[in-house]
Formats: C-alpha cells, sequence, structure tokens
DNA sequence: AACTTATCCAACCGCCGCTAC
DNA sequence: AGTAGCGGCGGTTGGATAAGT
C-alpha cells in the first residue's frame, strides 16, 4: 500500500471513537480513539472504508457512466462526483477514473479527433449567470452585498440527519441559464431523464440527493 | 517455475479555504 | 491584518496481486 496498512484493531478502535463521539473534530480523534495516527489518516479510513453503506466492487454500467458525464461536467471534483454515486467514495471514483476511464477515454478521444467537437470542462463565471435569483433574493441591496451573499451562498450548505448528504436551495432557472451559457443543457438535460438520473436524484439507497440547485452549487464553486 | 510488467487501490502528502483568536 | 488550526480535497505513491513472457 502506499503507507501503513491499517489493522483490524485499529479499525475497531475508531469504529468504536465515531460511533461514540461521531463524525467530525478529527484533531481529537487520534487521542479519543487511542490511535496513533493522523487525523487526516483516521478521517480517511473512515470515509473510504469503515462508514457504513459503502459499496465495494465492481462499478454498474449506469455508475460508469454518470461517472463519465459528471467528468465532463464537474472535472477532477471526485469529492462531488462521488456524491452522486450513492454508496461510493471520492476515492474509489478517482481510482476508477485513473485507472480504466481516462484511458479509454483518450482512446476514444484519439479516435474521435477531428470530427467531433471537443467537451468543455465547466467553469462558469457564476456573477454573472446568477443576477435573477439575486435579485429575487436581495432587491434593494448593493452590488457588493449581492456578490457576498452570492459567495457565501456556494459554501452554505447543509446536512441531512445522517450528515452524509449535501442540501441546498433549488435554484433551477440559475441552472438553466448557466447551462444554456455553456451550452449544455440540451445535450445533458435528457439524458439526466433517461438514464436514471431521477433514481439518483431521488437518494435511492444511501439517500443521495440530487438536485439541480446542487449542480448550480458545483458549478458555482468551479471558478 | 521464474521473472518481468501492468494494474489496482489504500494510504499519504501538500495545498486550499474557512474560522477563531 | 496576520496567523494558527482545522476540515477537506485532489494528486501521487508504493505494496500487493494478476497477467504476460
Amino acid at each position: 500500500m502506499g503507507g501503513v496498512a491499517w489493522t483490524e484493531e485499529e479499525d475497531h478502535l475508531l469504529k468504536k471513537c465515531i460511533q461514540q463521539y461521531g463524525e467530525g473534530k478529527w484533531h481529537r480523534v487520534p487521542l479519543l480513539a487511542g490511535l496513533n495516527r493522523c487525523r487526516k489518516s483516521c478521517r480517511l479510513r473512515w470515509l473510504n472504508y469503515l462508514r457504513p453503506n459503502i459499496k465495494r466492487g465492481n462499478f454498474a454500467e449506469e455508475e460508469v457512466e454518470m461517472i463519465i458525464k459528471l467528468h465532463k461536467l464537474l472535472g477532477n471534483r471526485w469529492s462531488l462526483i462521488a456524491g452522486r454515486l450513492p454508496g461510493r467514495t471520492a476515492n474509489d471514483v478517482k481510482n476508477y477514473w485513473n485507472c480504466h476511464l481516462s484511458k479509454r477515454l483518450n482512446a476514444q478521444e484519439a479516435e474521435e479527433k477531428g470530427g467531433s467537437r471537443d467537451v468543455e470542462v465547466i467553469r462558469p463565471q457564476a456573477r454573472n449567470i446568477g443576477s435573477s435569483s439575486v435579485k429575487r433574493r436581495g432587491e434593494g441591496e448593493s452590488e457588493r452585498e449581492k456578490v457576498v451573499e452570492q459567495e457565501s451562498s456556494m459554501s452554505s450548505l447543509t446536512y441531512d440527519a445522517d450528515g452524509q448528504n449535501q442540501v441546498v436551495e433549488s435554484q433551477e432557472d440559475n441552472i438553466y441559464a448557466c447551462l444554456d451559457q455553456q451550452g449544455i443543457v440540451n445535450e445533458y438535460s435528457m439524458d439526466f431523464q433517461l438514464e436514471g438520473f431521477e433514481d439518483v436524484m431521488k437518494g435511492e439507497g444511501s439517500g443521495n440527493q440530487w438536485d439541480w440547485g446542487d449542480l448550480l452549487l458545483d458549478m458555482d464553486l468551479y471558478k
């Protein structure tokens, strides 16, 4: 492995600690659990291996397709992509991409070179496209205040009961404006409906939740 | 069977943004 | 304003194992 492998004993201690004290406060976990590991190692071990409902094994075809699509939209935002794949971790997705998909897609790209258009990773200029909802929410505010509100909204994620899923308010018009600006709406909105996105959006399984507001948020972050 | 090469994936590292002081 | 501490993320490393010669 790329470091010192975790023992069963360490796993047990970490699990026990998380069960007792909950997630977060990772800087205290090594002490509380009695582990000779740094906070990052503990966090990573929990998120990638010990956390309940982690799906292991091969990726299903639908999962692979979703990874490809989301990667087109989001680039190497593995945690965001993994957030749409119930039970999958960012590390899993990243590894799978590096091992399988990057090669496959590179080969495909090489094949298609010259014929098809390149798909550009979205890096939206959210400051401009979000104007409609900003107006609604912040009429009478100064321009600077609006910008500040928008910027702060990017990191104003909340989490549902089990602390795993990001929940944001829907901002459908913003997303469509954004996607439209990127020329993505027509290409992807249909795919989302046709290929199992509905189920994922509803958070089937582990409760992961997709919504358009989330997507905008994700893209918004990509500045 | 022995050796080499390729692949997989858990773990580590360095950086970033946020917050509190 | 500066800085230390934190959680979090993406990139990289390297050991284990499979596949090829």
